[in-house]
DNA sequence: CATAATCCCGACTAGATTGGTCGGGTATAG
DNA sequence: CTATACCCGACCAATCTAGTCGGGATTATG
């Protein structure tokens, strides 16, 4: 019950980009530098939230990456399933959207309705934290924004 | 973000015990058939409940493990502690309950709000499902115990 | 143009973790 | 005494994780 240090990292660094929002792309280097993150892991790890479409960059000198979207648009478990696939406690569940994956024994499908909210809460705080909450006002305690409790 | 075979078959195999509570000890070479799980297996993790004091075990022939509470005080996130250790999303957080362990940048505490609000609804989810509310009635959907939503 | 900065990307690797297996204990019912 | 069961440390192959490496493509600047 774990998330990656990918994941870990992916979001310090999107909430480095929230807060320089709107003023030039960001090079990686120094988001490595000022998070203490190894830059060439740094670098896999954007590959990935670029094509997941969360943020853009700019090559060449003066390049780097900017957020794709508002900080307000984008939230944490957008970021966890760009780096780590789709969030599912149990393989059992992986299966694509409606489909039960190989759920044969009908022993395995009591446990099943657990392990399916505890996939649904997950989701839900994740999804529930965007980067602008993230970032600020500082010391500012995070809200829920669709008020789901 | 996923949870072990470990946990997955413990949480199945305590369902097992649970079933057929209060009729004398269960074989593990019994539960593993039924369950489709390799015994040597289901031995190490059973190991581990018994250590944890949520079962109890029967030495010799005819012997077998039993549960040590009754299935309605025995729920699944004791069994993933039993099994998994605590139950933190990130290690950042693994500090012993105050003490923050090694979360010297004042970076990482942005993000480390998200990672306690996950890290609770987790232990929520998994602290509200009992043995009991698992196995029957037949067909029976789950019911939050503690009504916190 | 030359150069440096920067993103892009596939391949590699050391170490940890996972999901087991193996071999041999010890206890107990019959 | 023997079969059945729990008990337990050691081992193992495959996978995953957290990086590293080497090089290529693109662009601002001088």
């Amino acid at each position: 019950m774990k998330l990656s240090a990918r994941v870990e990292y992916g979001v310090r660094a999107m909430s480095v980009l929230a807060l320089h929002d709107r003023s030039g792309p960001l090079s990686l280097r120094e988001i490595a530098r000022s998070e203490q993150i190894s830059f060439q892991f740094l670098e896999q790890i954007f590959l990935d939230l670029r094509r997941a479409g969360l943020v853009g960059s700019v090559r060449g000198a003066k390049g780097g990456y900017y957020l794709a979207l508002p900080p307000g648009e984008i939230n944490v478990g957008d970021i966890v399933r760009a780096l780590e696939g789709p969030i599912t406690p149990v393989d059992c569940l992986a299966g694509h959207q409606g489909r039960e994956a190989r759920c044969h024994r009908s022993e395995a499908c009591r446990t099943r309705h657990v392990w399916e909210k505890l996939r649904d809460r997950i989701n839900e705080v994740l999804d529930g934290v965007y980067l602008d909450e993230l970032i600020g006002p500082a010391e500012g305690r995070l809200m829920v924004r669709a008020g789901n409790h």
